[in-house]
DNA sequence: AAATACTAGTTGCAATTGCAATTATATATA
DNA sequence: TATATATAATTGCAATTGCAACTAGTATTT
C-alpha cells in the first residue's frame, strides 16, 4: 500500500508538472482506444477503469468538456451511451504516455529483473482473479 | 493498480459493513500504537501514513472528535503537537483488525505461497526505496 | 536585539468523490 | 395491454481531498 501511494503520487506529480491531466484520464482514454469498435458503454468503462459509475460519469463530463472524448447515445438501448475518444483525446493520451512510460521505466523497470516482474505479474493477477471470483 | 483498487475497496466495504471506520483510521491508530513513546508529531505521522499534512490534520480532527486520539502540544517546540492514541482508540483499532486481518487472510494469504510472498515483499520494498532515494 | 528566513501545523476554498435518490428506458408479469 | 420490476446513467448533497495562503513559533543573520 505504501509503495502504491508513493509511486502513484510520483507519477501524478510528473504529469502535473508537465501540464498534463491526472492518471485517471489516461486510463479512460486508453481503455477507449483499445476497445473493440473504439467505444465502450459507460458501465463497461467504469468496470474496466475500476471507477464508480458516478465518478466515471463526471470524469467523462470533464473529458468531453475538453474535447478529448464524447458520448454517443446507443441505438440499441435508449438508456445507454457509448463513450468514444476523439482525435485530440488520442493525441493527449500519447503525450501522457511519454511521461507515464518514462516514469514506469525509471520507477519500476530499472529495479526489477524479468523473473521478479513475471512473479509480480502472476501473483497480482492470481490475487485479483480470486478477489473477483 | 487494478489489484490495489479492487482489494482496497473490498476491505473498505467489509469495514463499513461492520460499522467500522475507513482503513486510513486504522493506519493512523496503528502508527501511534507502534510508535516509540506512543506518540508522533503530526508531520511524522503524515509521513508514515503517506497522507498529506492537511489531510492528516483533518483525519486527526475526526479521530479526536470520536475520542480515539488526542493532540498534546509539544513542550520542546511550541509550534508542534504530538498525536496520541487513547484507550478507546486502541480498542477501535483492535476491532478493526479482526475485520482487516480476516480480509488479508482471505484475499491475500490464501492465494500466495511463502516464496511468492517473500518475492512480492522484497520487490515492492526495493521499488519503494528506490523511489524515495 | 532586531530583522529575516524557516518550520509545524491549520484553514479556506475549489475540486473530487461516494451514496442515495432520480430520470428515462427496457424487460417481465398479471 | 397495463403494471410492476429492473437497468443505464446522471444528479444532489454531504464528506473528503489538495493546494495555496495563513498563523504561530523557532532559528539564523547582522
Amino acid at each position: 500500500m505504501t509503495a502504491h501511494a508513493v509511486l502513484v503520487s510520483e507519477v501524478e506529480t510528473r504529469l502535473s508538472d508537465a501540464g498534463l491531466p491526472p492518471l485517471a484520464w489516461y486510463d479512460v482514454l486508453w481503455a477507449l482506444e483499445r476497445a473493440d469498435g473504439k467505444r465502450l458503454r459507460m458501465s463497461e468503462l467504469a468496470d474496466l477503469t475500476v471507477l464508480s459509475r458516478s465518478n466515471l460519469t463526471r470524469l467523462v463530463d470533464r473529458l468531453e468538456s475538453k474535447g478529448l472524448a464524447k458520448r454517443v447515445r446507443s441505438k440499441e438501448d435508449g438508456r445507454g451511451a457509448y463513450a468514444v475518444v476523439t482525435a485530440s483525446g488520442r493525441a493527449m493520451r500519447r503525450r501522457m504516455w511519454t511521461i507515464y512510460s518514462a516514469a514506469i521505466k525509471e520507477l519500476f523497470e530499472n529495479h526489477i529483473d524479468s523473473d521478479d516482474a513475471a512473479s509480480l505479474d502472476s501473483t497480482l493477477r492470481r490475487i485479483l482473479n480470486a478477489a473477483r471470483a
